[in-house]
DNA sequence: TCCATAAGGTGAGTCTGGTTCCGCTTACGT
DNA sequence: ACGTAAGCGGAACCAGACTCACCTTATGGA
C-alpha cells in the first residue's frame, strides 16, 4: 500500500501547485475559493484537480495538515519545558495564534473543532489526543481538574476559532482561553 | 413601516405553513432541508416561498426567532429569582438544554454564536446583550470577573452548540459550561 | 534512440440546489 | 358582481461541485 508507484514528475508538480494555490487562497481568507479558481491559478484544469483530490474538502484537509501537525506536536515539547498547567496554558494560546495566521486557518480550525464533518475526523482525533496529553499530565500533577476530556476541551475551543476578522478578536480570543484555563484549574483536586 | 397592509388571508396561511414546515424539518435534525422540500411539504411552490422569505437562510432565522426570544428573555427572570452568579449558571445550562431541543436548534445556535453570518446578526446582538446583563449583575455583586463581555462569552459558547448527536454530548456540554462558569468566577475580585 | 503504454491532463457536460420571473389566479373592497 | 392589487406556480436560470470519454506525454525497456 505505501507508494504504489512513485508518481510521475508532472503529476507531482501539479499536485504541489494545487496545494500551494489552495494554501495561498485559504490563508488569504478566501475559505470558500472555487475549485475552478484554485485549479486555474495552479495552471491546470478541474479534471486534474479531481485526479489529485477526492473532493474540495479533501484538499482543505490536506492543505492544513501541515499546520495541524505542528500544533499536535507542540504538547510534547511544551510538557518537556514547563509544568503541566503552564504547558496547557501555552498550548491554548498557541492555538489562538495559529487561528490568527489567516482568516482561513481559523475557519479550518473551526471545522476541526466545532463540526462533525468527517473531513476533519483525523485532525480532530489527533488534536483531541494532544489536549488529552496535557490534561492528563496536569491532573496527574494535581493542578488541573480531572473530569474534562481532550475532546470536551476541543469542543469548548470551537467558538474561539470560529471568530474571524472581528475588530479586536485576538483580545477576545485570549480572554476566552484565559477563562477556560481558569476554569480548568478551578476544579483541580486541591483548590476548590 | 409597521403593517404596511394586513397581509391577505391566504398569504398569512401560507407563510405560517412554510414556517411550521421549516421548524418541523429543522428541529428533526435536517438543518439543510432543501427549499423545494420545505415548500412542497407546506403545500406551496418555491415561488411562494420566495415571496415570503428573502432567502433560505432568512427562513432559518425566522424559524428560530421564537426560540431565541425565549432564551433572551430568560436572564431578566433569572436575575429576579437568583443571585447573579447563580442566574448566570442557570442561563448557561438553559442554553445547553435549548441546544438539546433538536439537532437543528443546536445548528442554529452555532450559527448565531460561532459565525459572522449576517443572517444571525440580530439574534447574535440580542443574545450578547442578554449575557451582558448577567455578567454585569455578577460583576457588580463581585461574584463574577469583570473583564469579560457578553459577546466574548457568546463566542466561547459557540463550540458547545456546535456539538450534535455525538454519544453523550449532553454530558460534555454541561462540563464545558461548568468549565466556563468556574472560569468566570475564578477571576472575580475577591476570590483569586 | 525510439516506441508502447499506462499514467496523467483536459474541459465540456452533468447534477444538484438555490433564486428569479412572468403570466395566471384569487381575495377583498367598492 | 367586478376590478385590481396581492398572491401563486413552476419552468427557466444560474452557480458551483463533480464526472467522463478522449487526448497527451513521461518513462522504462528494446
Amino acid at each position: 500500500m505505501p507508494a504504489s508507484r512513485p508518481l510521475r514528475a508532472d503529476a507531482r508538480r501539479n499536485r504541489e501547485a494545487l496545494l500551494s494555490a489552495a494554501r495561498q487562497a485559504f490563508l488569504s481568507g478566501d475559505t470558500d475559493a472555487h475549485v475552478e479558481d484554485i485549479a486555474r491559478s495552479a495552471g491546470v484544469a478541474v479534471g486534474t484537480f479531481y485526479r489529485h483530490f477526492e473532493t474540495r474538502e479533501a484538499l482543505m484537509e490536506e492543505a492544513y495538515r501541515k499546520e495541524v501537525d505542528v500544533l499536535c506536536a507542540a504538547p510534547v515539547a511544551l510538557l518537556d519545558q514547563h509544568a503541566p498547567d503552564e504547558a496547557l496554558r501555552r498550548f491554548l494560546l498557541l492555538l489562538v495564534d495559529h487561528a490568527a495566521v489567516g482568516k482561513g486557518m481559523s475557519g479550518v480550525l473551526e471545522g476541526i473543532m466545532a463540526t462533525d464533518s468527517p473531513v476533519f475526523d483525523d485532525a480532530r482525533t489527533r488534536m483531541a489526543e494532544a489536549l488529552s496529553l496535557l490534561l492528563e499530565a496536569g491532573s496527574a500533577a494535581g493542578t488541573v481538574r480531572d473530569d474534562v476530556t481532550g475532546s470536551t476541551l476541543l469542543r469548548a475551543l470551537g467558538g474561539v476559532c470560529g471568530m474571524r476578522a472581528t475588530e479586536g478578536w485576538l483580545v477576545e480570543a485570549r480572554q476566552i482561553t484565559a477563562l477556560l484555563f481558569d476554569g480548568l484549574r478551578h476544579g483541580a483536586p486541591q483548590s476548590p
